[in-house]
DNA sequence: CTGACGGGTGTACATCGTACGCTTTCGCGC
DNA sequence: GCGCGAAAGCGTACGATGTACACCCGTCAG
């Protein structure tokens, strides 16, 4: 039904949301307050909470706008035909996924403070994982393969995987959909194999992981000092 | 009486950061306010503005305090006794590095967040950068290893040496102090190395980074994975 | 005694997120 | 056409935050 015409088409989610991305790249993040963002949009501020539910959901808005730019899967490449290909397709979807951070620079340090797992967050992880089921590996090493892509040198790692990133995580209602599980069976997969694993648990083992990311590190490092690894010529 | 007794000790930087550096540990990050600072401390709130210049030197002098914690060398292992033992003592490291940074939740989002490189980030990145080349590795190799303990799945790294990863850098006088090159070898040889590879760049290769960081753990896993690598049983 | 100075005070302001209630507009069954 | 209920937008107001600015007071060097 396509809204009636007035003096200005009423706003909805997305062009909120795709307003404050822009306003994002702009003017940078520390700009997007709801009273700049609704100045830009022609509206009194609290007209926006129409549309979100509050800031952390317009935050967590922005962020699945960007996530949608992803191309997490490229169709024209069936990834069943060659089970030795999977290392390519992870290499072009991370580096497709670097190049649209990279426009958006801002949210680097946004999705590092989201403490909700949205269903394009989940979608990405799900795309992500299903490369490395299937390539072949198993749902263990896949597992712990996907938290080594978040581990790094302060000594955490970004609990994928587990949500207690914030403390209180208001339980407000997302203005977004809730996520339905059936709709990510890798995922699924690599926590029924972890908690068959570790009957009884909650959450992954953190210090596991650490350690399993630290070993694969060193234990390349290792290799290619061994074999006196240097910079390509210009 | 020398310092004569008055009802209250006179505050002092290291005071006001620990008291902020507990506040944090026991209500969370967002209760760090400088009002709430200062009611902590029997203080009016402006009175604290006499020991840090605004509230990001607050941010990052609790960082500070929380990093010198950390211990980056073992003095008792000479590192140059084995040339192989490189490797145990960068874990040791990171996995004391880790202890502190879990007793301190609050940390891992703030130092995300910081703009500067506070003296005493500089000297923990220093000790590490020691750990591999007094293993014998390369400045070349070492250059890009640190790079590596920092890159993830969200197509970004951290920008451990370039600085912009804020817009403005307020260059407001930060009430601590500048760092000086000659404290930091290990940094200044890989910089030189760097810029005798690339002459006239400014700042890293990001991409450069992000694909040995993305090759270097793909070769790894697929090494996993061609071994039929498992979890550990219980 | 005096004057500078470092630490602490008090007031004031702009900005922020958002609770609450009102008004306007739109689409639809009558 | 009419009325009505829901959706969209408006206006006011409150409490919190960071911090600029002017001031006050106790200490100490001269």
């Amino acid at each position: 039904m396509p809204p009636s015409p007035r003096t200005r088409p009423p706003l909805h989610r997305v062009t909120v949301l795709d307003a404050a991305v822009e306003l994002a790249d702009a003017e940078g993040i520390e700009a997007v307050s709801m009273r700049r963002l609704a100045e830009r949009l022609g509206v009194v501020p609290m007209a926006l909470y129409k549309h979100v539910s509050d800031k952390e959901d317009l935050l967590d808005g922005m962020i699945d706008r960007v996530i949608a730019q992803f191309q997490p899967g490229d169709p024209s490449a069936d990834p069943s035909a060659d089970p030795s290909a999977w290392p390519d397709a992870v290499r072009r979807v991370l580096l497709s996924t670097r190049e649209v951070v990279q426009r958006h620079p801002w949210a680097r340090r946004v999705i590092e403070t989201r403490t909700h797992r949205t269903p394009a967050v989940l979608a990405y992880m799900e795309a992500v994982t299903q490369l490395f089921l299937g390539g072949g590996l198993s749902p263990d090493l896949t597992h712990h393969v996907m938290h080594v892509l978040g581990n790094r040198i302060w000594g955490f790692s970004p609990e994928l995987f587990n949500d207690p990133g914030g403390r209180p995580a208001s339980d407000r209602p997302r203005t977004s959909g809730q996520p339905v599980p059936s709709d990510f069976p890798g995922i699924l997969a690599i926590a029924a194999d972890a908690s068959a694993r570790r009957p009884g648990a909650t959450g992954c083992d953190e210090e596991f992981e650490f350690r399993f990311a630290l070993d694969l590190l060193l234990d390349g490092i290792a290799r290619l000092h061994a074999s006196e690894w240097a910079s390509p010529p210009l």
